[in-house]
DNA sequence: TAAGCGTGGGG
DNA sequence: TCCCCAAGCTT
């Protein structure tokens, strides 16, 4: 068998193995639909996204009304899905679609890139999946999944690798179903030629497949392994007035940006962040009440929130919320851990 | 180019 | 528990 007689075997596969998706409903497929779920998907988990996707669509609907959206409630409809520069980007770039392309997403490659958290894969993505372009959508799946299938050796989290990839798609992707090329790539490697111990007793390729013929299968991609995370102490206050909590807004830019949290200050150690914390609320920290460790990507926080007295509230943005006010606002996702907690503890009349 | 940016599931 | 990782983009 030739080399390049893989994808028609592919797309067989995928017309009987297709996965059901809230995002693939629409025949043809709603740009809009199509433009959000890869922007939710990036990093994230299929499962994860399948509620997300749903709110998200009755909430705004259309690019139209996520451009009217003030950005708290885009935030807040983001809350827990985490890389909330996606949200931010994907509102910015609704309201560059109003301002700009009256409203519809632009078909061509270089205006489609240039909006706010649309890169390189996301616009292969919409125009083959949403306008039937031929270009491929090159994203964790085809990098591991092509990379098996030819044998590719380098390092796929490399701009080299990925461009090896990339040429390698553009030879195969069929003119008369490239979205479905590209899905049916994602769904393979997704399901058959998982990153750890691939699934190859089900899968459609090993006839062509150059890491099975070499039982380099568990071995491929080549990926560089990624920095351990830096770990801190952060100090939490509870400062409460007549039922409400104070809360920061956290700037703009950076992590969890524009969310919410309880006053809090990060240092290398548990002392010392109480002390900072102190410092920052003018007031004395009372006990201990509560302690979480947050593991993100690239930080581990080691939390402890502490009962303050009272607040002499420094610059920048600040407010009280009660429990059912915070629950309309975007919290930073440790800080709603302990907000549960805390509303919990208070409804059942127990002090804090 | 490499680092920064979240979260939750599964081995 | 720990570690890897899931449909990337920006700076």
């Amino acid at each position: 068998m030739k080399r390049n007689d893989w994808p028609e075997t592919l797309l067989a596969w995928f017309d009987g193995s297709r996965r059901a998706l809230p995002w693939r409903e629409e025949h043809p497929r709603n740009p809009y639909h199509v433009w959000v779920s890869e922007i939710m998907l990036q990093q994230t988990r299929t499962e994860t996204v399948k509620g997300y996707f749903q709110r998200w669509m009755e909430q705004f609907p259309t690019i139209r009304d996520l451009a009217q959206a003030p950005e708290e409630q885009v935030l807040r409809a983001w809350q827990g899905l985490g890389y909330y520069s996606r949200a931010r980007n994907l509102h910015k770039a609704a309201r560059q679609v109003m301002a700009e392309w009256g409203g519809q997403l632009p078909r061509e490659r270089k205006a489609l890139g240039s909006l706010a958290g649309i890169g390189a894969y996301t616009v292969g993505a919409i125009l083959s999946m949403a306008f039937g372009e031929k270009i491929p959508a090159v994203d964790g799946n085809l990098l591991r999944v092509l990379s098996r299938l030819y044998g590719v050796e380098e390092d796929i989290s490399g701009t080299q690798g990925k461009k090896t990839i990339t040429a390698l798609a553009e030879e195969a992707i069929p003119g008369d179903r490239p979205g479905d090329f590209n899905e049916a790539l994602m769904d393979l490697g997704a399901e058959v030629c998982i990153p750890r111990h691939p699934r190859c007793e089900a899968c459609p390729l090993t006839a062509f497949c150059q890491a099975w013929k070499e039982g380099k299968t568990e071995t491929l991609p080549v990926k560089k392994p990624k920095a351990p995370q830096k770990e801190l102490a952060a100090a939490c206050g509870l400062v409460v007035r007549e039922g409400r909590y104070l809360f920061h807004k956290r700037p703009a830019k950076g992590m969890l940006a524009s969310m919410w949290e309880f006053p809090m200050v990060l240092e290398p150690g548990a002392e010392k962040a109480r002390s900072s914390l102190v410092k920052l609320l003018e007031t004395e920290a009372g006990p201990a009440v509560w302690q979480h460790r947050h593991v993100f990507t690239h930080q581990i926080w080691n939390m402890t929130a502490y009962v303050m007295e009272r607040a002499e509230v420094p610059g920048g943005e600040w407010s009280w919320f009660s429990p059912e006010e915070w629950e309309k606002v975007p919290l930073a996702g440790p800080h709603a851990k302990l907000a549960d907690w805390l509303k919990k503890t208070v409804d059942r009349n127990e002090k804090v």
